[in-house]
DNA sequence: CAAAATATTTAAGCGCACTTAAATTTTATT
DNA sequence: AATAAAATTTAAGTGCGCTTAAATATTTTG
């Protein structure tokens, strides 16, 4: 409700910023697909704005002003996020790109109330935190990449990364969301790939296997459970 | 997810085109709170796209494009109002407001869905008619103002009109919805005032009686039912 | 540590959607 | 039919968010 733009460059910040560095030009100019040029331009309204602090050829990080804005819109993001798939049903690889226009197009009443008729959820289905109305974000549980169980481990899905929508909709396809456990059946030390075990939900108490590579592996982060 | 400027331009033309006269910029830049000057700017642009047909200093009516896409916009305004006041449970007053907003980020997959999820309802919770995935729109019931309803008649709510926030919220208020039956007990000449029973839900039974000027009454369309 | 490679900023310019003020056309009035 | 009033368009200009090309700063590396 803020705008459009500005609103999208604070969460690239937001989303890529680790304690200790800066986010750079060419990190954000990469994600919003646009100019190294832009990025500056837009950086040095938001400086004067006082929204983030802003070191030329170093790079910038949020202030507090900037950082509420950020988490409004995150918060705003993640709850149509978890509203789309399990409200309305849309796919999981198709969320993000939905959540992204609607986070910009929703009043605080209308996002108050989907998060109440979600029940206060604390997880996106990527399994991203959601911000409170305050702004204050639940604990994220300890997780390790797939690829780093060892034979005969397993451990349920605790998050699973959000950049590509290929690769979420592949997930689907094998059946792997938020809470599936999964057990590593085989690992092949030639190219690292995995053979799974999904287990399937309660009802049907079936599980199926599949073949992953490493780099899915990588991006499926699951909760250590038990060996077995 | 066209443009959202000249979707808005297209919705203002299209609700406010009468046949046989055209649209006037006054009208336009009224309903968009812009200047004339910008009006006349903006239909040259949709003009050079084929969407309208502009005849300088008469006005414009929309074209088979220009028409398509308009109607697309009702649709997913329409659609939108009746989610958020039959699924979400906002206040008849504030679901125009955020379909505004939302009408322009939503997919038509999104829409889709959420038509589905309502049934494929025809008429919006003003009781304007929602276009069909096609275009096609339901056939309107015929209706009167309530201020032509002779004392002791009585009628259902067939649409209301959804210009004015105070008076839906004072709708709201009296129990007025679409659907509703309304009698009118006493007619006061002096200034057409009306005194009027609204029924209640089935399960409830009970009637209210309120009194409402005539302003009110000529913004409230219902069909006619029986005298009594 | 100087040269080369890379990242970032500056400069100039564009299209969009708007503004106010002036010019022009249409419509209403006498 | 001439004149006054109202509506509309044209003209000039603004801020926004973007672009490409050139200039400059930083980092890498041989
Ligand atoms: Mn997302
Ligand atoms: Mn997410
Ligand atoms: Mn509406
Ligand atoms: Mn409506």
């Amino acid at each position: 409700m803020f705008n459009i733009s500005k609103e999208d460059y604070l969460r690239v910040i937001y989303k890529n910023y680790t304690a200790g560095s800066l986010v750079t030009a060419t990190v954000i100019a990469d994600k919003l697909n646009v100019s190294n040029a832009a990025v500056t331009d837009m950086l040095k309204k938001l400086a004067k704005e006082k929204l983030i602090k802003y070191i030329p050829y170093k790079g910038v990080e949020l202030l507090q002003k900037g950082m509420e804005l950020a988490i409004s819109l995150v918060r705003r993001h993640r709850i149509w996020e978890t509203y789309l798939y399990k409200i309305i049903g849309l796919p999981l690889s198709m969320v993000d790109s939905e959540a992204e226009n609607l986070e910009h197009s929703s009043s605080d009443e209308l996002i108050n109330r989907l998060e109440e008729i979600l029940g206060y959820p604390e997880f996106d289905p990527h399994g991203d935190p959601i911000p409170s109305k305050k702004g204050i974000l639940p604990k994220k549980k300890k997780s390790i990449p797939l690829s780093e169980l060892e034979v005969d481990e397993q451990g349920a899905v605790l998050r699973v990364n959000d950049d590509s929508d290929e690769f979420l909709e592949h997930l689907t396809k094998l059946g792997i969301e938020l809470n599936r456990k999964i057990k590593v059946v085989e690992r092949r030390s030639f190219d690292n790939s995995l053979l799974i075990e999904v287990h399937a939900d309660a009802p049907l108490r079936g599980k199926k296997e599949h073949s992953i590579s490493e780099k899915y592996a990588k991006n499926i982060f699951v909760e250590v459970k038990s060996k077995k």
